[in-house]
DNA sequence: GCTCTTTCATAACGGTCGCTAGTAAATCCG
DNA sequence: CGGATTTACTAGCGACCGTTATGAAAGAGC
């Protein structure tokens, strides 16, 4: 995952991999079929159990404050010291060759899970009162989204954890009151 | 370009690129040396004149509009009917391995101009008074370059112009007025 | 103790990668 | 018109790609 994470899906050989792991191709194989199920694995074990993310949007007193915490997380997880800079979710299979092309829809369809965990919990402080009635609810995860991923840019190209950390607080001025 | 904007630097092959440009490898050799220069080539060609950018900041009334008008544009560039989805800057050298260290290098070079281009333009209206002093350039330049970057990521999940440019006026509600 | 299954590595497969030597046609210049 | 230069091709280079057949070593069950 770690190296996935670092060097992208198609542009990470399966050499990389084994002298990563310590073990050589065949157990790869033997373990995980090929390639391309070695990264949907990796994928999964990055993007986590979609619950805890549902959990924990529905924990959060409002919506604000849980996207606010998913963008803050995001920035911290962005520049972790044993970890690679930025996103594996938005830069592993951010372009690629038509071969691949099932992998990026596996990472898009990641990524549209995510944003319907935060339409669905911003419509429901709409429902509830706590977010005015015009409040567009796609419009504002959309807006969470992009500013993750692209604070993934941000800290590959060096940015630091108070950058992004101020970007996220920033980028949440958007919000109604 | 347009190769290098829809697939990426090293996920794009040689003879992917032989058969758009309708030439063979020689050629192609011949004009550009390498694969690499090629790249930079097509990513100088992409983000065109760094002093045009500069030209349309400084023509701007505020560094407000002048964001607002980058990002919309990119908002409209990232959904081209006669171009590939997103932003060849944000997604070419997302990743990639050791090898292309160098071309990522460029890219993130490319996005701190941009950057700057934003800081100067932005520490200017403070100078003058048209933004508060505690405004903090180098915090909405990053906001406003991670909001860009983020919509490429956006416009190649699928989401169509409208969505994209709501996402990007909604992101302007972070500046002070 | 002796099979039997499992675990892992060596070695190699066909294919494609980026790149280039060598050559034939076309174009330019005197 | 004729020699020099450019332009573009065919063919093929070594290296590495993802993947797998084969076989040795190690633990499990009788």
């Amino acid at each position: 995952m770690l190296v996935f994470w670092e060097s992208g899906y198609e542009t990470t050989s399966i050499s990389d991999l084994t002298a990563a792991m310590g073990v050589t191709a065949p157990s790869i194989y033997a373990a995980f079929g090929d390639k391309k199920r070695l990264f949907l694995e990796a994928l999964r074990r990055y993007a986590g159990d979609p619950g805890d993310l549902e959990a924990a949007f529905s924990r959060a007193p409002t919506a604000r404050d849980a996207v606010a915490g998913m963008i803050e997380n995001a920035a911290r997880l962005y520049t972790g010291d044993t970890t690679p800079r930025g996103c594996l979710l938005a830069s592993a299979a951010a372009t690629g060759s038509k071969d691949a092309a099932d992998v990026r829809h596996a990472a898009a369809q990641a990524r549209r899970a995510i944003r319907s965990v935060i339409v669905s919990r911003i419509q429901r402080d709409v429902d509830v009162g706590l977010l005015p009635p015009e409040t567009a609810p796609g419009v504002l995860a959309d807006l969470a989204l992009a500013v993750t991923q692209g604070m993934s840019v941000l800290a590959r190209d060096g940015a630091d954890r108070d950058a992004l950390l101020a970007v996220a607080r920033a980028s949440m001025a958007s919000w109604p009151e």
